[in-house]
RNA sequence: GUCCCCAUCGUCUAGUCUGGUCCAGGACACCGGCCUUUCACGCCGGCAACACCGGUUCAAAUCCGGUUGGGGACGCCA
C-alpha cells in the first residue's frame, strides 16, 4: 500500500495559534495512525511578512506541543526554482497566459464592482491575447503576471472531501487566478501544489478556509497531469462572537506559548484541540497519546465550526473552561515521574530547585507533589500556592491571615506553645501532633479549627490545603516549630 | 454581488448516512447535597438544546424543499 505522507505547512507570519496547533496535531495524528510521514513545510514566500521570529515560534509551539515530523522544516523559497519551471511548463502547454493588466487598474475594476454590487473576479482581458499582442507588450517592457487559465467546460469541477463529502463547483464559477507575480516570484497557489507533488503528498487535511483554494488547485494537479492527494477539509476555531480566532483580536491567549508560560501540560492541550471538532463516537473524553492515534480517524471530524469559549477578562477562567479542566485532569492523574519533571523546570525557573530532589529527597519530593497537586490548576501552582513547600520564605496570603490568623489574637502565644509541644513530642506522627493539637484545643476550651486553620496559614501561607497533618509531616518537625515559634511579626505588622 | 460549507444544552459534542430503542446521551461550566479541621478531590442529584416553516411517513433531531441565521472564499497574502 503506498504510504501515507501529509504536511503542515505554517507560513511564518506570526505566533503558532491554537487553531494552527491543532491542524498540525491532526496530520500528525492521521500520519502515525497509518505508519506514515508528517513533513513539516515552512511557506515563506511572503517576503514582506515572514519572519525569523516566527519560524523559531512555530517550530518551538510543535516541540513543546510533542508534534514531532518526519522531514523538514523544508522552506519553500529554496524551491523556487521548481515553482518557475512549472509555471513555464503551463504557459507552454496553454494551461496558463501572460496578464498585462495592472495592479491598480484591476484594484479599480474591484472597487467599481463592489461600489455596484456586481461581481468581483478577474474578467479575462488578457486570456484572449495573441502571440503578437503578447510579444509587443513585452517588447514594450510592460510587466506581467501569469494567470492560470481556468478550462472552458460546462458543468462542474468536483473532489471528494473526506470530511465533507462530495464538493462541486461550477467551472463558469473559477475565474483566471495569478500563479506568478510581476516580479516573477510564485504564488501560494502554485508553489502548494507543486511542493506537494514534489514532497509526494497523499492526503491534505487543512481548514475550511481552503476550500475554494482546493477547487482551483485540482485544475493545477490536472494541468501538471499529477495525481490528486485526497483531500479533508476540517471546521474551523472560532470564538464566541463566531469569528475566526487571531492573534491580533484576541491577543495572547490564542497562542500556543500561552499555555506554555501559563503552567499547562503539553498534551492536556493537545487533547482539548482534538476534541475541538473530532471526537471518538464514545464517552471517551482523556486519551493518553496511544490511545488517541488508535482511535483517530477523518471520518469523525465534524463539519460544523467550533467555538473557542475563552470571555476575555473573565476573571475566573484564564481560558476555555474544559481546557483549564482537562489540565487539572492531567494534573492530579498523570505519572508522578512526569510530573516531577514539568514541576522540575517550573521549581528551577523560581529558583526553588533542590538537586537533592533527583536524589536522597526523591521520594519527598514525589510524595510532596502527590499530596498538593490535587487542588491546584496549572503547573505555576506549584510555585506559587505551594511555595512554602519548597523555600522558607513565603508569602502569607492577606485573606487568610486576616481570616485564620489575625482575627484570634491569641494565637501570637497559641502557635508557639503549639510549636513547644511538638518539639518535646516524643513521636512525631499525624496521630501524636492531631492529638496534642485537639488537647491543646480542649484546654483552652476553643474549637481545634481555630489552631488548625491559623496553623495552614502561618505554615503555608495559604487558606486550604490538604490535611493538616500530613502537612506536618512533609514539612518536618524543625521546619513546623521555626515557622510557629516566629509569628510575632505577622502580627506586628497588623 | 457570486460561489462554497454549516445549523442539537451557555460551550465541546453523541445521535442524522442506515427514520421508531431519543418526551434527546456524555463532558465542561453553573446550582444543590454528601464527605471534611480548611479548600479541593471524589461521589450523588439538578438546571439546560433538536433555529423556523412546510412536505414525505403509521412514525422525523434523523429524509426532502424553503426561510432565517452563522462561517468561509472571491488578493501580484498564505
Amino acid at each position: 500500500m503506498e504510504e501515507v505522507r501529509v504536511r503542515f505547512p505554517p507560513s511564518p507570519t506570526g505566533y503558532l495559534h491554537i487553531g494552527g496547533a491543532r491542524t498540525a496535531l491532526f496530520n500528525w495524528l492521521y500520519a502515525k495512525k497509518h505508519n506514515g510521514k508528517l513533513i513539516l513545510r515552512i511557506e515563506d514566500t511572503d517576503e514582506e511578512r515572514s519572519t525569523q521570529a516566527s519560524i523559531d515560534g512555530i517550530l518551538e509551539g510543535l516541540q513543546w506541543l510533542g508534534i514531532d515530523w518526519d522531514e523538514g522544516p523544508y522552506f519553500q523559497t529554496e524551491f523556487a526554482a521548481d515553482h518557475i519551471t512549472a509555471a513555464n511548463k503551463l504557459l507552454a502547454s496553454g494551461h496558463a497566459y501572460k496578464c498585462f493588466c495592472t495592479k491598480e487598474l484591476l484594484e479599480q475594476k474591484r472597487e467599481a464592482a463592489v461600489a455596484a454590487k456586481q461581481e468581483f473576479g478577474y474578467d479575462g482581458t488578457c486570456r484572449h491575447l495573441t502571440a503578437a499582442e503578447v510579444q509587443e507588450k513585452e517588447s514594450q517592457g510592460i510587466p506581467s503576471v501569469i494567470r492560470f487559465k481556468v478550462p472552458v467546460r460546462h458543468g462542474s469541477l468536483g473532489y471528494d472531501d473526506q470530511v465533507l463529502g462530495c464538493i462541486e463547483r461550477a467551472y463558469s464559477d473559477i475565474e483566471d487566478f495569478v500563479i506568478v507575480r510581476s516580479n516573477g516570484k510564485p504564488l501560494y497557489l502554485l508553489c502548494n501544489v507543486v511542493d506537494d507533488i514534489r514532497d509526494r503528498i497523499t492526503h491534505v487535511l487543512r481548514g475550511q478556509d481552503h476550500m475554494s483554494n482546493t477547487t482551483r488547485q485540482v485544475l493545477l494537479y490536472e494541468a501538471l497531469q499529477a495525481k490528486l492527494p485526497v483531500f479533508a477539509h476540517m471546521p474551523l476555531t472560532l470564538d464566541l462572537q463566531k469569528r475566526k480566532i487571531s492573534k491580533r483580536s484576541h491577543g495572547e491567549v490564542v497562542a500556543v506559548q500561552f499555555y506554555r508560560d501559563n503552567g499547562f501540560i503539553p498534551w492536556a492541550l493537545c487533547n482539548f484541540l482534538c476534541l475541538l471538532g473530532w471526537n471518538p463516537g464514545t464517552e471517551q473524553e482523556f486519551f493518553s497519546r496511544e490511545e488517541l492515534v488508535e482511535t483517530f480517524s477523518l471520518s469523525r471530524i465534524s463539519r460544523v465550526n467550533s467555538v473557542f469559549n475563552f470571555k476575555p477578562g473573565d476573571p475566573k477562567f484564564i481560558t476555555d473552561p474544559k481546557l483549564i479542566a482537562i489540565n487539572e485532569h492531567y494534573l492530579r492523574t498523570m505519572d508522578l515521574d512526569e510530573l516531577g519533571t514539568l514541576v522540575r523546570k517550573e521549581l528551577e525557573e523560581e529558583n526553588l530547585w533542590n538537586p537533592a530532589y533527583e536524589g536522597a529527597r526523591r521520594d519527598w519530593y514525589l510524595a510532596t507533589l502527590n499530596m498538593i497537586r490535587d487542588r491546584f490548576h496549572t503547573l505555576k501552582d506549584f510555585t506559587t500556592g505551594g511555595r512554602a513547600y519548597f523555600s522558607d520564605e513565603y508569602a502569607i496570603d492577606p485573606k487568610p491571615l486576616a481570616k485564620n490568623v489575625l482575627k484570634f489574637p491569641e494565637l501570637a502565644t497559641w502557635l508557639p506553645q503549639l510549636a513547644e509541644r511538638f518539639a518535646t513530642l516524643a513521636e512525631f506522627s499525624v496521630e501524636e501532633t492531631e492529638r496534642v493539637s485537639r488537647e491543646m484545643a480542649d484546654e483552652l476550651a476553643i474549637k481545634p479549627g481555630v489552631l488548625i486553620n491559623g496553623m495552614r496559614t502561618v505554615l503555608t501561607g495559604q487558606l486550604a490545603g490538604p490535611s493538616m497533618f500530613d502537612i506536618l509531616m512533609t514539612l518536618s518537625r524543625e521546619k513546623v516549630v521555626a515557622r510557629l515559634k516566629r509569628i510575632d511579626h505577622l502580627f506586628a505588622a497588623a
